[in-house]
Order: structure tokens, then sequence, then C-alpha cells
RNA sequence: GGGUAGGUGCCCGAGUGGUUAAAGGGAACAGACUGUAAAUCUGUCACCGUGAGGUUACGAUGGUUCGAAUCCAUCCCUGCCCA
């Protein structure tokens, strides 16, 4: 089956300039393409894993992924879709943020003898001379048509800075460096990346008469629209010490009953006939689909032992019986009882603040070993504590393990 | 550079001297209902305090005033129009 097809059937595909063409090329050649990535953060998160695993789904179908870390791109920050400026990144930070990513992508993408690449574009940006950029690609570029792109639309209206105008320009200039680098034929990103992956498309096929190729992949959104994998504390990131596999997991087994089929297509390897099975399932049983679901995006990000983990203490704890070893923890130490619970758990940063602490406890949202808190001034006693260990459990689903410690 | 409109809490946005910790909406959080779902309803949503109350907050800094997000001055930032 074709990888173009394969990438159709599991609803990747948002656009492509050339569908026929590409699809052709696809099962004629060995391709390769490239997908960006700005190191706005020091890891990835959900986000990039879609293209992740749109890398991945190529580079089974024998083709070439390039993995192109914006370490010149980064500097300026994409306006795309956005309503304010990028902060602009320090360059130990971006050089910092840049090492987190090639580790990570190590994890889902075979780098071995050549099968993919991995390359920053301040390889060639950061040399870049102004004029000589100017000459040798302004011409190529339509102000009238940049000024309409789809992508600056709300920046139209807020500002938009001649930096950042020019994000647009070196991810075009990229396209153009990789192509004569590596022979790269293809772009691909999100979405909201269609303008500037056509900007570089143009470029090569007017300054070369080269052909080049573009194609988007949906983002992941909600079936309302809104972004997945945002959580309370902000993105739902690849890294563990940002986000715990038991957090990971966690998301994905609360998705919506709506979402649940797309994100097994998009986030997981299951064949499509497990997909289908598992996404039509209604009711109660879609449970099923999710714990799937969960554990095997969990699996792939996390590997194998710590999703065997997270799916334990989940089911321990919302199943009522099972190993709790695994389930989230804070230890607290023996002089600290006698204390207020409530100040405990500030000190802890399970609450923001002691308002929003006994906000909690009035509005009956926190349990101590499955009793409802209901007095401020709790006590935390080492009656509490059973064997050393004791739950507490704030708002509908989120648990803590309680270890006593004897220091 | 000139003119003009602005900069309010996580976001949007009302408020033009005291009754404003600041309307309304969204987001978020909690409770009920459920299936660790969605929708719905209810409540909460600056910080400290059990409470009374206190502290900090409306771009920044100074000032007027018994009292300022609201008035004045200077500065910074943004949109629009003109050059």
């Amino acid at each position: 089956m074709n990888v173009y097809d394969v990438l159709k059937e599991r609803g990747y595909i948002a656009q492509a300039t050339h569908e026929e063409e590409i699809r052709a090329l696809l099962a004629k050649e060995n391709v390769t393409f490239y997908v960006g990535f700005d190191p706005t953060a020091d890891s990835l998160h959900v986000g990039h894993f879609l293209g992740m695993m749109v890398m991945a789904h190529m580079q089974r179908a024998g083709h070439r992924p390039i993995c192109l870390i914006g370490g010149g791109t980064g500097t300026v920050g994409d306006p795309s879709g956005r309503t304010d400026m990028r902060q602009m990144l320090t360059d130990e930070i971006i050089e910092h943020n840049c090492n987190c990513f090639k580790k990570q992508m190590q994890h889902f993408i075979d780098f071995s003898d050549g099968k993919a690449l991995i390359v920053n574009n301040g390889e060639w940006l950061r040399k870049l001379n102004y004029i000589d950029l100017l000459r040798d690609v302004g011409p190529y570029f339509s102000v009238n048509r940049m000024l309409a792109a789809e992508c600056y639309k709300q920046r139209m209206e807020k500002g938009l800075t001649f930096l950042e105008f020019n994000y647009m320009v070196m991810q075009a200039y990229d396209f153009m460096e990789l192509n004569r680098r590596y022979n790269c034929k293809m772009e691909m990103g999100g979405d909201d990346q269609w303008s500037n992956i056509i900007a570089g498309v143009e470029l090569l096929r007017r300054k070369y008469e080269r052909p080049a190729y573009g194609l988007t992949f949906t983002l992941l959104t909600t079936s309302e629209g809104k972004k997945m994998g945002k959580t309370a504390k902000g993105a739902l990131w690849l890294d563990p010490d940002k986000t715990s596999p038991y957090e990971f997991y966690q998301y994905w087994r609360n998705v919506g009953d709506t979402d649940v089929k797309k994100c097994l297509s998009l986030l997981t390897f299951l064949p499509m006939d497990e997909v289908n099975r598992l996404g039509s399932f209604e009711g109660q049983k879609i449970n099923e689909a999710k714990r799937v679901l969960a554990y095997e995006v969990t699996k792939m990000v996390h590997g194998e032992q710590e999703a065997k983990k997270a799916q334990e203490a989940a089911e321990a704890v919302f199943g009522g019986q099972g190993i709790l070893d695994n389930v989230p923890s804070l230890e607290v130490s023996k002089k600290a009882l006698g204390g207020r619970l409530l100040d405990i758990l500030v000190q802890k940063k399970i609450f923001a603040s002691k308002g929003e602490g006994k906000r909690l406890i009035q509005q009956n949202g926190l349990s101590l070993n499955n009793e409802k808190v209901s007095d401020i001034d709790r006590i935390l006693n080492e009656s509490d504590f059973a064997d050393g260990f004791c739950m507490l459990k704030k708002g509908k689903k989120k648990y803590y393990r309680i270890i006593l410690l004897d220091e």
C-alpha cells in the first residue's frame, strides 16, 4: 500500500501541493523529506509527537526523514497563527533546547546508517549575509502575496514586525538548502505551516525549476476544534520530568469519546482494523478503547515498562484494587506530623496557595483515605498512615500517595 | 516625525474620582449527575487570615486629592491615518 494512502486513511493529511504527483513519487522512489521543529522549549510535546508519527510512517515505507531543528529560525519566531510575538530566546537556551530535542527524537526515528538525518538550520542561517540573501532569494518572493497569506491574517490586525515577517523567507531558504545538500524534495509540517511550506516549494520551483512538494498534516484538535495536549499546567510534554508517564497516561485515558478513534489512528501504529473496531465502541465500553489508547501512546513515548506502571497505578486507584506502588507520591517527614494537612500540602506544592487549598476543602474536594476532609484545620497524624502510607485525593481524579518518612 | 485611538485580573472586555478586588463572557477548578467521557445544573476563581479584617493590583514613574483604574505630567509599548 502506498504510504500516501496509509497517511490518508489514518487521517494525517490536511493539504498537499500536488496530491497525485506526490502519490506517484512516493510509490516510485525513496524520497528524502523534512519536517522542521523550532526549539521553543526544552522538550517536545504532543504536537511534535504527531509529526514524529508521520515521519515514522514515512520511514517505514522506505523514505528518508530529515528532522530539521530550528536553531536559526528559532531565533526569529514563527508568527503563523499567533496573535502575539514570541519571546526572544537567548542563544544558550536555543542551543540547550536543540540538544533536548535531538535526544527525544531518537526514540521515534531510526537514525542509524543514514536512514534519517537530524540537522540544525543554524548551521547555514546564522552565516547568511543580508545582501547576499536578499539578492539570492528576494526576487522570488512577492510581498503582496506574502501579506495575503493566511498565516499572517491575525497579525495584520495586531501588528507584525519585520523580524517575524522574515520567518517565512528563512523557512523557504531551509527547504532550498536541504534540497541542495540532501536532495530533499518534500517538506511536511503541521497544517499551520501551510503558508510557510508553499513559500519553500515555490522558491525551489521558481528559482531552479525543480520539482518540490509540500504536505501538511492535521493538527491534533478535539472534536470541538480546541487544541489537544493541553493540561492545567500547560503542554503535555514528552519529557518524563515535565509530564510524568502517569499524567501522560491519564491524559489519553481521559480523552472525550468522540476523539478516541482519531487519536488511535493518529497516535498509535495499531492496524486500522483494530482502530476501527475500538473506535466503534459505544457507551461504557469505549473505556476499553481509551485504555488501549493510553497504553499504546505511553508505551511509545516512555517505553513499555513505564506504560505498564502507569496503567497499573491508574487502575489501582480508579478500580479500587491493585498495586499502588506507582501512584504519584509525595513524602512527608515524621516531623511534619501534628501540623495542618493544608499547610503541608501547600508546602508540597499540591496546592498553589492556601486560598486554593481552603477552597477545595470547603467545596468538598479533598479526601484522605477515602474520607472527605471537611475541616480546614485538619491535622495530619500518624494514625492516618497505615504501613507508612496514606491516600490523598484531590478533586475528582487526582490521587497522591503520601509516604511517611522516618526522618 | 505629525495626528489619532488604545495599554484593565489566565484570555477577551466593561468601568472615567469614593458604594470597584473591579460588570459580563471564555478558560480553569470544585460539587451534583455519569463511564476516570460529553452535555447540563450549582458553586469557586489575587494573596494572607477560621473570621472581622488586612495586603497587593488596572503599562511605568512621579504628582493633584481626605480618597485615583479613573484627573495631571513625563516615559515606554501597540493599532490606525498622514509624512
